[in-house]
DNA sequence: ACCGCCGGGTGCC
DNA sequence: ACCGCCGGGTGCC
């Protein structure tokens, strides 16, 4: 079959069967009507993935049937679902109508039906329902349709629409067609005050801003089981957690009236109380202890609003569970594992205690209620607490009189009632009585700095079990799940678990928490469905960047949270998402009810009774000038002459920037010499260059140079955008930009573009990437080693630094990575324990390296070898409060960007900068060329960007003033 | 469903 | 009687 046989219906036929599980029944093969190029459109993309771009058709009241043959009811005013039902067996066009809770109402009248079935399928239009006068209707009701769909697939639904006798009814005036092009409004609610996408984009950026400055500012002791002192802020996200798993409210936009439950967005009423929402967003900024207060709440909230106690007796350490080899390579750390699993046993024992409450429950009401409260704390406490008392009491009390601080509406808690009330509201799902296990899901990567905080944070004499669900030698069983109090896994597990049936999907948790919960923000992902299917009590999301596109985004953290009724997505659109992005003000309102009841969100900039969350602890940058020795300034001054000879030609000649490459190369060495006389690669021979050889092997030997160049790590800038090289390129004229930059230049200038810096002829097919990694390093094996000034300089301030404080964490960098190595030796002599991270190191390596540098355990590397531009601004090295900038940039930028990598967020000393600069050289000349741009940076905002020729000028001037000339 | 529709019974007034 | 009309049976898709 050839591929042009495809293109056609068939092809289409294919694709809809793929995603329509009924082949026989699919719309296209039904669908006789003009295949016009319209529709063609539709196909491919799901009217779904894209709700936000539909424009309402126009609207039409149909009749709703059967009515007698179905539960689901519906009140006034109820929004109802329209779902497509193919396999009906009595009518292949079926639609089906479901109310709020997804219960059937009846169907479509099949006329109507009839008219719909083919153009839904197609996903051409979207259409909703709503049900005008529902309440008391026996065999039909009414209902209002609204079609929307895609602008260009408005007609061809019209027309459809017409062929079978409906006439679409326009849309009324001030009802909203387009999002915020003309009038505003859900289709419930009339003509609402519209915004501006100005506006609305200034509400959206302070949604989650708004959240700081509110009343959440309870605080909450946190339990004895936690070690750490908790800051205010911490305090404050405890006492707020605590409450939101405790409440006993009913979920924002739910009200009672008489015996039923109104939902006020969609109009739908239950019998049944909706489950209080018990958790919710933790979206603090980095930095501020997430980890930490979801330590402090599984600790204090463990069972029936108590804490887990301290077991006196007790001296054993608190158990990690590791079912596989150990994370990290530390030898201690896997023994300890090994040991914990001998553990289990003990566990077990609870467990089978927990199915006796079970039995129990069932048990006439009175008596059990009475002996559950009294049994319960039994067989929660772990058994040896019961032996001594006087240890668990006082701490429960303490808890008891915080609670009653902290949860809102009840005055004065005794433990008791606690208990009682939960037991009673609980009775009939005795199930419930069995959840244990708190579910931790996280990125692999932070996996073990939560098994590092678990250590930190919990006092070793509290007997918890975490179990590390992770690698092929995890536990199939779910009873040995849910048996552990804490069970940490990555969502990739999660995945893996929920399509091949399992344990994690199982259990039934006390409590799931995702760590860096916008990693489910897309709907469709097989992740996000795996993480919805978790069965638990309470749920919390923790993340920094709660909305990170669109609000879109949301959906999957409110569904995840089991707020009723945006579980399912069309509730959230129809009711929330929609009416926000048309600009309806009540929309937006709600939105901002939603999430402020909802999340609690501290910045850098939050305050706490006027004072800063977190004030950012000082920094403090010191320049040491270094004086070479007699050897290194010999070789450098000899290096320096060769250089200003054949650099002062090239100003007389007026060609320095066609012999740029030569330029640099000169600079480099001698920037490398203030570090090291081994960096100076023997392959660096100006002579090479004056020694005239056939025009291609000049041209190779220019490309090779400028590698070098690169591949030295120097921070070079590309001179089209003066930013730093974005995939840098070189051309014949070994001249070095990004490639976006001049392929742009080639581009605009054709067809005979010359290079922005020599006026040489220029073309793509010339351009010539540099080979990622080259790492041969250039400091040679067979030279002996020997250490530099600089070098003695760094190693005496860090011996004296460890003579201080033998904990403090420091990070070293440089431009050139060979030099990184010469350091390695010398810590290594001096006995330092040190980490790397360069740009060669792949992502794995990268964040073993960081994780075992940010680590707080006493054998963790107190020393990162940092490459300047090793990682992105991401890089949080917290753990460092000292910096030693071996050698400085060209670009201020990129210094401070590389002291922000540990004074931020989470930076608890003060940060002390060492830069070395070797005194007379060219790096003195770089801080002045520095200081000049820090001048333009600060004074110039706003002004044009230079030119092509005073670039050239500039670079001739910085090239002047580095070589003294 | 106090409807519409179907199909059998029926047939002057 | 190949109609009209009556009234019972019946009822989503």
């Amino acid at each position: 079959m050839s591929w042009g046989f495809m293109r056609g219906s068939a092809w289409k036929f294919l694709q809809s069967a793929r995603y329509n599980n009924t082949a026989y029944a699919t719309p296209n093969m039904f669908f006789d009507e003009e295949q016009d190029s319209a529709s063609a459109a539709a196909d491919s993309t799901s009217a779904e993935d894209d709700l936000d771009s539909l424009v309402l058709f126009g609207l039409f009241r149909g009749n709703v049937v059967g009515l007698r043959y179905y539960t689901g009811v519906v009140n006034n005013n109820e929004m109802v679902a329209l779902q497509r039902e193919p396999n009906n067996p009595y009518d292949k066009n079926a639609v089906k109508v479901n109310n709020v809770n997804g219960e059937q109402v009846g169907h479509l009248k099949k006329e109507l039906a009839a008219a719909l079935a083919q153009i839904m399928d197609r996903n051409l239009v979207r259409i909703e329902g709503v049900v005008p006068y529902g309440a008391h209707n026996v065999f039909t009701m009414p209902v209002n349709l609204s079609f929307w769909g895609r602008e260009e697939n408005e007609q061809l639904v019209v027309g459809h629409m017409k062929k079978y006798g409906y006439k679409l009814e326009p849309v009324p005036k001030g009802l909203g067609r387009n999002a915020l092009s003309k009038g505003a409004g859900s289709s419930t609610s009339l003509p609402a005050v519209q915004l501006t996408i100005e506006q609305l984009k200034t509400e959206f950026d302070k949604l989650f801003e708004d959240l700081k400055e509110d009343d959440k500012t309870q605080q909450l002791e946190p339990a004895k089981a936690v070690q750490t002192p908790l800051l205010t802020h911490q305090k404050q996200a405890l006492a707020w957690m605590v409450s939101r798993e405790n409440s006993q409210e009913l979920p924002l936009f739910w009200e009672q009236r008489k015996d039923l439950y109104y939902n006020t967005l969609t109009n739908f009423a239950e019998k049944e109380r909706p489950e209080s929402v018990r958790g919710g967003i933790l979206a603090d900024d980095m930095g501020l202890g997430k980890t930490l207060s979801v330590i402090a709440l599984i600790l204090t909230n463990f069972h029936n609003g108590q804490p887990l106690p301290i077991t006196e007796v007790q001296s054993r350490k608190q158990k990690t569970n590791t079912p596989q080899k150990s994370l990290t390579s530390d030898p201690n750390k896997r023994s300890r594992n090994k040991a914990s699993q001998g553990q289990c046993s003990e566990t077990r024992a609870m467990g089978s205690s927990q199915e006796a409450t079970c039995a129990r429950s069932k048990r006439p009401k009175r008596q059990n209620v009475k002996r559950d409260s009294d049994d319960s704390d039994e067989e929660w406490l772990p058994r040896k607490t019961k032996s001594s008392p006087a240890c668990s009491l006082p701490s429960d009390d303490q808890f008891a009189m915080a609670l009653s601080g902290a949860t809102q509406g009840v005055k004065k808690i005794s433990k008791k009632k606690i208990i009682d009330k939960t037991t009673v509201q609980s009775h009939s799902k005795c199930v419930q009585e069995l959840r244990r296990a708190t579910l931790i899901v996280c990125p692999l990567s932070v996996m073990s700095n939560w098994i590092d905080q678990f250590e930190q944070h919990v006092r070793p004499e509290v007997n918890l079990n975490i179990y590390v669900y992770y690698g092929p030698e995890r536990s199939k069983d779910p009873k040995t799940l849910s048996q552990q109090d804490v069970v940490l896994t990555s969502y990739s597990t999660v995945t893996h678990d929920y399509a091949n049936n399992s344990p994690l999907h199982k259990v039934k948790w006390l409590r799931v928490v995702l760590d860096e919960g916008h990693t489910i923000r897309n709907p469709n992902a097989q992740q996000t469905k795996a993480v919805h299917s978790l069965d638990a009590l309470r749920r919390w999301v923790l993340t920094g960047t709660p909305i990170q596109n669109s609000l879109k985004d949301l959906w999957s953290i409110l569904s995840f949270l089991k707020l009723k009724p945006f579980i399912d997505r069309e509730w959230w659109h129809r009711t929330i998402q929609r009416p926000v992005t048309m600009g309806d003000k009540d929309g937006l309102r709600r939105l901002q009810t939603l999430i402020k009841s909802i999340t609690l969100r501290r910045t850098k900039t939050t305050k706490v009774k006027g004072k800063l969350v977190l004030e950012l602890p000082e920094r403090k940058v010191y320049i040491q000038y270094i004086k070479l020795s007699t050897e290194e300034q010999r070789i450098y001054e000899s290096v320096q002459t060769e250089g200003k000879t054949i650099i002062g030609r090239y100003f007389r000649e007026g060609t320095v920037l066609t012999h740029y490459a030569d330029v640099l190369a000169v600079l480099v060495r001698l920037r490398q010499l203030c570090c090291h006389p081994h960096l100076v690669s023997s392959s660096f021979s100006s002579t090479s260059l004056a020694a005239r050889s056939t025009p291609e092997e000049l041209r190779e030997k220019l490309v090779n140079k400028i590698k070098l160049v690169l591949s030295s790590g120097s921070d070079e800038e590309c001179a089209i955008c003066l930013e730093s090289l974005n995939i840098p390129v070189i051309t014949r004229c070994a001249h070095v930009f990004c490639k976006p930059c001049i392929c742009q230049v080639i581009h605009s200038e054709k067809p005979n573009a010359k290079c922005p810096l020599c006026r040489s002829e220029i073309h793509v097919e010339h351009l010539l990437e540099c080979p990622e990694e080259e790492f041969e390093t250039t400091a040679k094996k067979d030279q002996k080693w020997m250490s530099s000034s600089k070098l003695d300089a760094l190693i005496s301030a860090l011996t004296e630094q460890r003579k201080k404080d033998p904990h403090v964490k420091s990070i070293i960098v440089s431009q050139f990575t060979s030099y990184l190595s010469l350091i390695e030796s010398a810590l290594g002599e001096s006995g330092f324990m040190f980490t790397r991270l360069d740009g060669s190191m792949t992502q794995k390596k990268r964040t073993e390296a960081i994780q075992s540098f940010q680590s707080t355990r006493v054998d963790s590397p107190t020393i990162m070898l940092l490459s300047l531009k090793a990682g992105g601004v991401g890089l949080n090295l917290t753990a460092a409060s000292r910096v030693f900038l071996m050698d400085p940039a060209w670009n201020p930028a990129a210094e401070e960007q590389c002291f922000d990598r540990c004074h931020r967020l989470g930076q608890t000393k003060e940060v002390i900068v060492t830069k070395f600069v070797v005194k007379d050289s060219v790096e003195e000349n770089m801080l002045k060329i520095q200081s000049r741009k820090r001048e333009l940076a600060a004074g110039a905002f706003g002004t044009n960007k230079p030119s092509g020729s005073e670039i050239k000028e500039a670079r001739i001037n910085e090239i002047r003033t580095l070589i003294d000339l």
